[in-house]
RNA sequence: GGCGCCAUCGUCUAGGGGUUAGGACACAGGAUUCUCAUUCCUGUAACUGGGGUUCGAUUCCCCAUGGCGCUACCA
């Protein structure tokens, strides 16, 4: 029957958090495959702690990651108006006051009740004031709150949670709360009642601490007898000790993890599945599947800890499913984004590779990145794995140390005959010879067992010889992309360290 | 302290009145490979405790315990 309505809820008081996004998924989800809408709502209410940056931040990051709203973003601080005309009516209603308790005196209630292990609750001291001595307050501008005032027959508050079930709270436990700091600055537990009525919000989807303010909000519901929507309060996300994900703890910002490499699909895979999951062993999902398979009865209620080892592997697994044009695709918008540019612990100078506009540059790049692709679990860590390919040949450097090998039984000494063994089978090569590392396998596998030796005694220093490294990309690929001429020079290069 | 929420391997989780309690990550071992990685096998590892209900409970109920959340003139 009606229309399904979510909201994206964002709070510009910091930069894109990943519980924000978690929560945004799971709303962008649920709307989707209701073939409904989500509304995109700023709630920006706290003027002191709000900042544009943190909005532009929080508003990319969601495009970044795939996911997008309905129409226009809606402002909480543009709607004052709307909050200033339903406190009003409130107040002339006699549902809620003015209440001119400091917050010194509520603290020090606060405190006595702590010390006598009573919950607190506000005495109620201006529920009744009179009307002409709260006027004569107002008017000397006497520093005031709102308050609703919690109706006395009401004992308790129940909900049916998407994915609690029924959730029951004693009307006992709240105590007339604040709405608003005056007339003009409403509050969080009202505005938030204003804008779903008026946006026709279906459906809250939000995180487990608020739970404790949906009875409040059904209240004010009630009060205005609006229909209220349903609620979904979804798991918290964790750190390690099982505390709520916290900056103390955790990278919690969106914004890292782009920076370390992570790619926005394996980001949103990985999101989804902290409290939530399709009952069959799926592992990789894109976000088209996660829209069809998608309900809220089938999230969690226990909180999950943000395991960075899990992402890791579901980041490597989505760069493996990946074609090496869009490797190089990601590869390239990753070293020129935003987020590495900002970052402190990344500085690529992506000039290394020379001009790619020009096409020879742009296609050798592929090709080392082919090479790099399936063993990179974060972008982060391609440029490094790229280097070799572009030092000096002739005065490339590293340890002759690591010529060592036990189970190849290669060392500094034997690499010299290794080398050298190599050399002459390249330069014997057929002038017409393709230089492909299938046919240089086939090559290097007869030559090699002609003379006696095994395939890792040659192919190990040689490796060494091209790469200056001991961990590298297959020998045989090497060859082929640096050619016969720069794999000559780096093998001369290697015979003349080992002297 | 009060109130609320939650509880299966170290982690993410499947399952459900009778199962060898399944999968994935991580870890360990092995195979393949010229190294590393990949790939492929194999292994270690869990139902918080106590009462009920029941022929039978890890599963349902209650209690306890533990963890977390909220307890603002933040959101």
């Amino acid at each position: 029957m009606s229309e399904i309505i979510v909201r994206y809820p964002p709070s510009p008081t910091g930069f894109f958090h990943i519980g924000t996004a978690r929560t945004v998924l799971y709303n962008f989800l649920f709307a989707q495959k209701n073939k409904g809408k989500a509304i995109m709502r700023m709630e920006d209410t706290d003027k002191n702690r709000s900042e544009k940056q943190f909005e532009e931040n929080i508003l990319s990051g969601i495009q970044t990651l795939g996911m997008k709203w309905d129409g226009e973003i809606e402002y909480q601080s543009k709607r004052t108006e709307i909050y200033t005309k339903y406190l009003s009516q409130l107040l002339a209603e006699d549902k809620a006051y003015y209440c001119f308790s400091t917050p010194e005196e509520l603290n020090t209630l606060r405190e006595l009740a702590q010390k006598e292990k009573r919950a607190f609750r506000y005495p109620e001291t201006w529920r009744g004031a009179d009307k002409k001595l709260v006027q004569e307050k107002l008017d000397a501008g006497e520093k005031s709150v709102i308050r609703y005032k919690l109706p006395k027959n009401v004992s308790e508050i129940t909900f049916t949670d998407a994915v609690r079930g029924e959730v029951t709270i004693k009307l006992t436990e709240l105590d007339d709360f604040v709405i608003a700091k005056n007339l003009e600055t409403a509050l969080y537990n009202f505005c938030v009642v204003i804008d779903d009525h008026d946006m026709n919000i279906s459906h809250v989807i939000r995180g487990e601490d608020h739970i404790s303010n949906t009875p409040k909000q059904i209240l004010l519901f009630k009060e205005f007898g609006w229909e209220i929507p349903t609620f979904a309060h979804l798991p918290l996300i964790l750190n390690a000790d099982k505390s709520k994900l916290s900056k103390r703890k955790n990278k919690v910002s969106v914004d890292d993890y782009l920076a370390d490499g992570f790619l926005p699909e394996a980001l949103i895979n990985f999101l989804a599945l902290l409290g939530w999951n399709t009952s069959d062993e799926q592992e990789i999902f894109t976000m088209e599947e996660l829209v069809e398979k998608f309900s809220l009865d089938r999230v969690h209620k226990g909180g999950a800890i943000f395991d960075i080892e899990k992402l890791k592997w579901i980041n490597q697994e989505w760069i493996k499913k990946m074609d090496i044009s869009e490797f190089y695709k990601r590869v390239l918008e990753y070293w020129k984004s935003e987020y590495v540019k900002k970052s402190e612990k990344y500085n690529f100078d992506i000039s290394l590779f020379g001009d790619l506009n020009n096409e020879k540059n742009s296609i050798f790049l592929q090709e080392a990145l082919a090479l790099v692709k399936d063993r990179t679990k974060q972008l982060s860590e391609v440029f490094e794995n790229l280097e070799l390919f572009y030092t000096e040949d002739a005065t490339l450097a590293y340890s002759t140390d690591i010529y060592f090998h036990k189970k190849m039984k290669t060392s500094r000494e034997t690499a010299e005959e290794s080398l050298k063994f190599a050399k002459k089978i390249i330069e014997n090569l057929d002038d017409n010879f393709k230089f492909t590392a299938d046919n240089l396998k086939t090559v290097f596998v007869e030559k090699i067992k002609e003379a006696g030796f095994k395939n890792g005694y040659i192919l190990y220093p040689l490796r060494v010889a091209l790469s200056g490294s001991e961990f590298s990309p297959g020998t045989l690929e090497l060859l082929e992309i640096f050619g016969k001429e720069r794999s000559l020079v780096r093998m001369n290069r290697g015979i003349d360290l080992c002297q």
